[in-house]
DNA sequence: CTGTTAGCGCATTCAG
DNA sequence: CTGAATGCGCTAACAG
C-alpha cells in the first residue's frame, strides 16, 4: 500500500490538455450549461479524456467556487434509538434524489454535543440542516439561519419568538399522549402509572404534563404514579418500572413516555414475576419498527418518523432551491394510536 | 427569512484588518504552528476580532487547500436494521473524539447504489471510508485506494485479491452459525429449518452453508428445509417463515440468517396459533440490541456492532494519521453465542 | 462556439 | 516576529 504509487487525481487540465482543448471547455462540458453550446466533436473529446484519465470533479474546490457543498446535515439524540435510523432514511432518501450527501450527528441530547455539531455544521458549510434538539434555543440557530443556511427543526425549541428564522415541523405530543392516557383509562387500567426519563426536557415533557392533565380532569380514586429514571432508553425504562414495582399501590398499566422505555418496563415487569398485559398493561409512544413485532405487540401512538424525515428534508429542499421563501413555516403532522395486545 | 439580511461570513482577511494585523498571522494564530510564534498580545487581539465578527474558517476553502476534508464516510446497506445505528455509533464516537464528521450512505445491498456511493464519495473527497458493501468487489474499490483513500472493508468481498489494497475487518459467519446450528441440533430441535433472504450475498451466505454443512455432516433423517424469501428484513422472514409453516414436515426450530427475520418469523409462528419455543424454537444472528428484549428472549450470535464500529474506526484512524502504513490488515473479531429462551 | 482571465478563502513559502 | 505573494481546482464573466 506504502509502495503503491499514489496516481495524483487528474484535473481539469489534465483532461483539457489531453482533449486539445481549454480547462473552460472541460469545466462547460460538465455542468452542462445551456448558455453556450459545445460542438458534439469536442464534446465527445472531452467525455473521452475524462474516462480515460478517470477526472472526477474535486468537490472542495467546486464548492469553494459555488458556495454550496451538496451535503445537508441532520442532528439527533441518538442514532440508537429506533425512532431515528427511520427518521434519518427518510430525510436520505430524498437527500439522494436531489444528489446530496448527508452528515449525522449524534448529540446524545446533550447541549455541549449540540453546540458543538452546530459549529461543525457552520464549518463544514453544509447547505442545510435537519435538527431535532433537545437543548438548544431558538437564538442558537440565529447564526446559521442569518448566514444563509435553511434550518428545519423537529419538534419544539426551548424558546420559541415569534418570528421564528427557520422552519420547524411536529407532532402534537400533548394531545397524542392525552389520548392514550384517555383510552387507557377508559379501559380501566387504574392505577395507571407513567414512566419517564429523568431529564425533564420540553421535548417529551408534553407527554409527562399530558398524563398529569388527564389524570386531574376526571377527579380519579389514584394519587400520580410517575416514575422517573435514567435516559429515555431502554435502560431507563428498566430502573424507572423498578421502582413503580417497589413502590404501592402497583399500577394496572403503565404509561412510558417512549418505545424504549417500554421494552425495558416489560422487562422490569416479566422479572418481577407479572405479565404483560394480564397483571400490568404497558403502552409507549413512538411506535418504532419493533412495536408491532413484540409479544405482546406494544400499544403505542404513531408519529410515522420515516414520514417525518421525508417531509422535513423536502421543507428543507424547498428552501435550498427557492421554492420556499419568506418567515418560517410550522408543519404539524399527524399521530395515530396503535391499540394492540400490550395495553 | 427573505427580508433578513444575510450577514456575509467574515474571511480571515476581515478579521486580520479588524486586528490591525495581515491575513497570515490570522491563519497562523488559528493553526497555531509551532514553527513561528505569535506574540501573546497580537494573538489576543486577533483572537478577539475572531470572537467579535463570528469568524469561523471555511471548510471548502481550508480542504482545497489542505486535501483534508476532515470528513469519513461510512457505506452500509440499511440503517433502519438495528444492527447498523450500533455500527455507525461505533464509528461516529471514534470519528468524533479525531474531530472528524461521518457521511452515512445507505445502498439496501443494491450494487448501483453502492458504486454510486463510491462515486460520491470521491467528489466529496472524504478522507476515508468504511464500506459494508454487498455486491461490490475489490476492484470497485481501487480507484479510491490508488488516489490515496484509505478504505476499511467489514466483511468479506466478492472477490478477494491475495493483497488487496486495503483493510478488513469480519467476523467468522461460518464458524459462528456452525456453532448455533450445532447447538440447536445438540438440543435435539428436529427437524431444523433455515429461513434466509433471497438474494444469495456471499456476505450472508456463510451462514446458509453452515446450516447445510451442519446438518450433512450429523448426516440427520431429515431434508433440508431451507426457506428463501424477500429482503433480509422482518419482512422477509415473515415470508419465509410462511412457506416453512405452509410445507412440511413443519421444523421443529428454525435459524433465521439474522435477528431481524427472526423476529418476522416469530411474527408468523405466532399468527399461525404456534408458540415460540414449545412448537418451535427460533434463532437468530447479530444480536441487536432489542434480541434480549424480546418475548421470549432471543438465542442468537453475538456480533458486538458497536464495538466493530470503533474497531473498523480505529483501523481507519490509524491509517489516516499515517501510524500504520504497508498491505491491507485482515482482522478477525469475535463473536459469542447467546442462549435465551428462544431457542 | 471557444479561450483568456479572474478570483472563491485559505495555508504556506519566503522576505523583511 | 510579521507581511506580501502564491496557488490549490474550479466556475463564470468576458472577449475573441
Amino acid at each position: 500500500m506504502s509502495t503503491a504509487r499514489l496516481r495524483k487525481r487528474p484535473t481539469q487540465d489534465d483532461v483539457a490538455r489531453a482533449a486539445g482543448v481549454s480547462q473552460t471547455v472541460v469545466s462547460l462540458v460538465l455542468n452542462d450549461r445551456s448558455l453556450v453550446t459545445i460542438s458534439p466533436q469536442t464534446k465527445q473529446r472531452v467525455l473521452a479524456a475524462i474516462d480515460e484519465l478517470g477526472y472526477v470533479t474535486d468537490g472542495s474546490a467546486r464548492s469553494l467556487r459555488t458556495r454550496k457543498t451538496l451535503i445537508v446535515a441532520s442532528l439527533i439524540p441518538d442514532i440508537t434509538n429506533p425512532f431515528y435510523p427511520a427518521f434519518e432514511r427518510g430525510i436520505q432518501d430524498v437527500a439522494d434524489a436531489h444528489g446530496y450527501d448527508l452528515i449525522a450527528y449524534n448529540t446524545d441530547g446533550l447541549r455541549d454535543k449540540e453546540l458543538r455539531c452546530l459549529r461543525s455544521v457552520q464549518r463544514a458549510r453544509v447547505d442545510g440542516i435537519i435538527a431535532t434538539p433537545f437543548q438548544l434555543t431558538a437564538e442558537d440557530f440565529s447564526p446559521l439561519a442569518e448566514s444563509g443556511v435553511p434550518v428545519v427543526v423537529f419538534g419544539e425549541l426551548a424558546s420559541e419568538p415569534a418570528n421564528r428564522p427557520f422552519d420547524s415541523i411536529f407532532v402534537n405530543d400533548a394531545a397524542a399522549a392525552g389520548e392514550l392516557v384517555a383510552y387507557l383509562l377508559d379501559r380501566d387500567y387504574l392505577p395507571l402509572g407513567m414512566v419517564a426519563d429523568a431529564a425533564a426536557h420540553l421535548r417529551r415533557e408534553g407527554r409527562t404534563t399530558a398524563y398529569q392533565r388527564v389524570l386531574a380532569e376526571r377527579v380519579l380514586p389514584q394519587a400520580e404514579l410517575l416514575a422517573r429514571g435514567g435516559d429515555p432508553t431502554e435502560a431507563g425504562g428498566y430502573i424507572a418500572m423498578h421502582k413503580l414495582l417497589a413502590g404501592s399501590p402497583l399500577p394496572r398499566a403503565v404509561f412510558a413516555a417512549n418505545d424504549m422505555m417500554a421494552m425495558g418496563a416489560m422487562v422490569a415487569i416479566r422479572e418481577a414475576g407479572l405479565r404483560v398485559p394480564e397483571d400490568i398493561a404497558v403502552a409507549g409512544f413512538d411506535d418504532i419498527p419493533v412495536a408491532r413485532l413484540l409479544n405482546p405487540p406494544l400499544t403505542t401512538v404513531a408519529q410515522f418518523p420515516e414520514h417525518l424525515g421525508h417531509r422535513a428534508a423536502e421543507m428543507l429542499f424547498a428552501r435550498l432551491n427557492g421554492s420556499v421563501t419568506g418567515e418560517g413555516r410550522r408543519v404539524e403532522m399527524p399521530y395515530e394510536l396503535k391499540v394492540r395486545a400490550s395495553a
